[in-house]
DNA sequence: CTGATCTCAGTACTACTGACATTA
DNA sequence: CTAATGTCAGTATTACTGAGATCA
């Protein structure tokens, strides 16, 4: 039932809508290899989308609260400011604002004030967000986060692409 | 003003934030390469969303739309019924619905009946709908689709690895 | 009767704008 | 005073569930 979205059972088509769009858009209008690359990317987004919120959805997780956990495990302290959480996931002040209480409902992080900065609002996460992580994290492993056709070097060379385009979209300045 | 999305002159990080989460599961977790792959995919899919929706907004369109638009423009006699939209797009029958409505409000498509099967809608494009779509791919391909940093091998090679995705999750069936 | 097609009502989630209070 | 931080209210868009009407 959680494959729903993943493998659409109910009529998958027997060719590649998106390449047979890309051939069309080259006979019609002009060069389509970037056309084909954006929607191959709008769909395979999608896909792993469903996959990934269907394996948190027993846990009560999306993928963006469950990336704001991974966050905070990863910290030293176990706890961030707002600011930071939103420039490391790449998130509208407003949508930190929005992932927090969520979280915060559940009990799997608090907030709490800045020993030095009073504007500033820590995010801590809680034991119960810590065993919450690790809980979600089996589940997400257990189905590869929903990307699978690929072997190691393929994949390797997928993140190399994708992490190119968001260098060149100034996503972050590298050496 | 369009590019605040696309180049977060606001606090652009001086590492890549992807890489470094990669690193601490590495280490902390396990294998990282796919979670870095499928976190690439989530964020450069949130990247193009942002530049391809604000090339289209002062043409009225959202991507979603101008998709519809496009596959209308590509079929034979400028109409198809709801369901094969649903199809070709991967859109969920209500997200159907929704979009051919505001398409419509817009006199950029009509609803006709089907002349043997009294169930289907047909979606008809307008005249006002294929200057409309023309006018709109001007704009993304102005922008390239928002996909900058890759040549044509790279480009290609992108639409190789997730075609690969695609068809291993069952998005179609290939010879 | 079964199943396909489409619509509607309502929910959930996220992105965003604009305004605001607090504080460095 | 200027800028940063976080929150709130409200809007837009899409995905989805569940129910229902129509019709092959």
């Amino acid at each position: 039932v959680a494959y729903c979205a993943l493998m659409p059972s109910h009529h998958p088509l027997p060719f590649d809508p998106i390449d047979r769009a890309a051939q069309l858009w080259q006979d019609r209008i002009g060069p389509a290899a970037t056309m084909a690359a954006v929607t191959n990317i709008m769909r395979v987004q999608q896909i792993l989308q469903s996959s990934v919120d269907a394996a948190l959805r027993p846990h009560g997780l999306t993928f963006a609260r469950y990336e704001a956990l991974v966050l905070l495990v990863f910290s030293r302290q176990g706890s961030l400011p707002m600011n930071v959480m939103g420039q490391r996931l790449q998130l509208h002040p407003t949508s930190v604002t929005n992932i927090v209480d969520r979280l915060q409902a559940d009990h799997l992080v608090e907030r709490n004030s800045h020993p030095s900065d009073r504007r500033t609002t820590l995010v801590t996460i809680t034991e119960a967000g810590r065993q919450r992580q690790k809980m979600a994290t089996v589940a997400l492993t257990d189905i590869d986060f929903g990307l699978i056709g690929l072997d190691d070097t393929q994949t390797a060379q997928l993140t190399a692409l994708l992490t190119r385009v968001r260098r060149a979209a100034g996503d972050f300045t590298d050496p």
